[in-house]
DNA sequence: CGGCCGATCCACT
DNA sequence: GTGGATCGGCCGA
């Protein structure tokens, strides 16, 4: 169930971002097991791409995980408070990522209220990037972890998501990215 | 090595 | 609907 190494690899970051969509995302931190649907993606196209942090094949300590071979957690740190979560995908040295940015919380859902500290839980408390993270454990000290290992993985669990479900627009937060910018890389799943 | 600022969230009004 | 929180990364000097 577990996504195969191959859909990692896959060289069309954007069909990758659109097909997360329906795909469960796991984490198991501390014997918590926690999961949900991922509802929310945006693509970030590598050296080409504005809004990448791997613009002009920039190489940074950061960034270096991306340029390694898809199937890897990008995790880094915006704001200064919320770790924000990517899949790297493609071969080696082409620094793609899709960012995730929406999730239905579905297992472990007493973990991640306790990490929320809250009451209960619903979709509105996991439908940001930031807030998925904390719901599910997903610190920025996690990136590099292998996608297929036993901490953070996704899964294929058979849910077909037709066309007509998807919203598709501009990435967020990226206005510096000139040109870029208004790009249709971002794929939202409606009804959530 | 100093300083600026970001792929955001939430409490408060 | 708005401002404050809060800090690592990275650029420029």
């Amino acid at each position: 169930m577990k996504l195969e190494r191959s859909f990692y690899l896959n060289p069309d970051v954007v069909a990758v971002a659109r097909s997360l969509l329906g795909k469960y995302l796991y984490t198991n931190f501390e014997g918590k097991f926690c999961g949900g649907m991922i509802t929310e993606t945006e693509a970030y196209r590598g050296v080409t791409d504005r809004a990448s942090h791997a613009y002009g094949n920039r190489r940074t300590p950061r960034t270096e995980v991306m340029y390694q071979e898809g199937g890897l957690a990008y995790v880094y740190l915006c704001y200064g408070i919320h770790s924000l979560f990517n899949v790297v995908t493609n071969g080696k040295d082409s620094p793609h990522a899709v960012l995730v940015r929406g999730m239905v919380p579905e297992f472990g859902l007493d973990h991640m209220t306790e990490r929320l500290n809250k009451k209960s839980i619903t979709a509105k408390n996991t439908n940001g990037p930031g807030k998925l993270t904390k719901a599910l454990g997903i610190h920025f000290s996690h990136t590099g972890l292998n996608l297929r290992g036993d901490r953070i993985w996704i899964e294929d669990r058979g849910i077909l998501i037709e066309d007509d479900k998807i919203t598709t627009g501009s990435r967020i937060g990226v206005d510096y990215a000139k040109e870029d910018a208004s790009l249709p890389y971002r794929f939202v799943l409606q009804s959530f």
